[in-house]
DNA sequence: CCAAAAGTGTTAGGAGTACACCCATGG
DNA sequence: CCATGGGTGTACTCCTAACACTTTTGG
């Protein structure tokens, strides 16, 4: 029976200062030694690929509890010089404010960068990326996916934020509000965040709604 | 390091007299002999995935050149009773009249089946199955995957079958007619089909422009 | 002449989009 | 007092969905 190594890769995005941004790591050994690729490993022989995933992105990140799914199965056999490798490509989207933890064990070469615009790449992982950033910008449209990139108390604005980040275009202030609005999933707190202009409201989801919508779509198109 | 053996199974549909079917095999020897199950097969070294998908397709149907994508990565360590096994799991649609080769070298055990209601099937095939569907029914709304399904030259009545088999129900005729005629890609044939009643006009695709709505997924030149 | 599928337009309602002004605050 | 982002409503357009009758043929 044949045999192939497989591992996974997860491509990990957050939002900050209204950027797009995915974690990448050094490589200290050739190939592509010195440059940055996304972070992986080998699928132990008892655990699922989801469980190397989570695993995976547990090391890199300290976190659980985040939004986390396959991508895409890459297997060219020339994509690792070494020998044949196929890797299970997860992407995960992880709120600013559970990343306190980014000085994992692991995370010694690990660095946030551009989503839009990374340094070059180690194997195919530019590709996988761009595979990545392109299931998101649709998703965004017809899940809720982008509800996953905002801390749990968050503003209309910083929502929004989120949606134009990774659209990559403005949206209208208005329209966007009506249509949150409408899905009824959002919960007003008698809270405001003062920033130094007039304070906004904050928010939070009503997750028993919020998980009627997951992933199933009512539809977003902005 | 660690290696994984790894197949691929590919889910292959077809419509026949308006029907949804899928093509399985009959499992020879245990676990599971008896029933039926997706076709599927190793990878192997200097194949990619894709490769394979095609590989095993054509040996499972003496077809080349149809509608292949790939699905999902399936990878219960305990999906397979004999051992770990992670499976790349694909689907294909084949026209109904690209489908008389169906007797290859391998075929002796296969046959379609109501991809509605299909047979017990072994290992995690039903859930195979199942993703299959659900990405076919979405696929059908926003791309152009459905045209895959009908024969090089077809009635507009049968186009709409294959959507209506498809989603489950049934659609306005007046309201498909105009949003295909909106896309713009149909030629009008001078030609009738004559069934017995009323004849019907053919069409066929203008393939520039069907080029152009081409879904992201793979589609193979005609 | 009858059964069965082909073929053809109009209308009403809902959703999407474009658009401008006042408000509250911190500095 | 002013710069900055917060907050709000309306009107037009376009897409979608509902809906019924005539035509053509083979039997």
């Amino acid at each position: 029976m044949e045999s192939l190594r497989v591992t996974v890769d997860i491509v990990i995005f957050t939002l900050r200062d209204g950027i797009l941004q995915v974690l990448l790591v050094k490589r200290g050994v050739p190939p592509f030694e010195g440059q940055f690729a996304i972070p992986g490993g080998f699928i132990r022989q008892d655990e699922s690929l989801e469980d190397a995933a989570l695993r995976e992105l547990y090391e890199e990140t300290g976190v659980r509890n985040v939004f986390l799914e396959q991508l895409y199965t890459f297997g060219d056999p020339k994509r690792d010089p070494r020998g044949r490798v196929v890797t299970v490509a997860y992407y995960a989207l992880i709120a600013s404010d559970k990343l306190s933890l980014v000085a994992g064990a692991e995370a010694a070469e690990a660095q946030w960068s551009l989503a839009n615009e990374p340094p070059p790449l180690a194997f195919d992982h530019k590709s996988i990326l761009e595979f990545a950033l392109e299931r998101l910008r649709n998703k965004l449209e017809y899940t809720t996916v982008g509800f996953q990139l905002v801390p749990e108390k968050f503003t209309l604005g910083e929502l929004q934020a989120v949606y134009e980040a990774i659209l990559g275009r403005q949206l209208d202030k208005r329209n966007f509000r009506r249509k949150i609005a409408l899905l009824g999933i959002l919960k007003p707190l008698r809270e405001w965040r003062h920033t130094g202009r007039k304070p906004a409201q904050l928010f939070r989801f009503a997750s028993a709604r919020f998980e009627k919508l997951k992933d199933k779509g009512i539809l977003f198109p902005f």
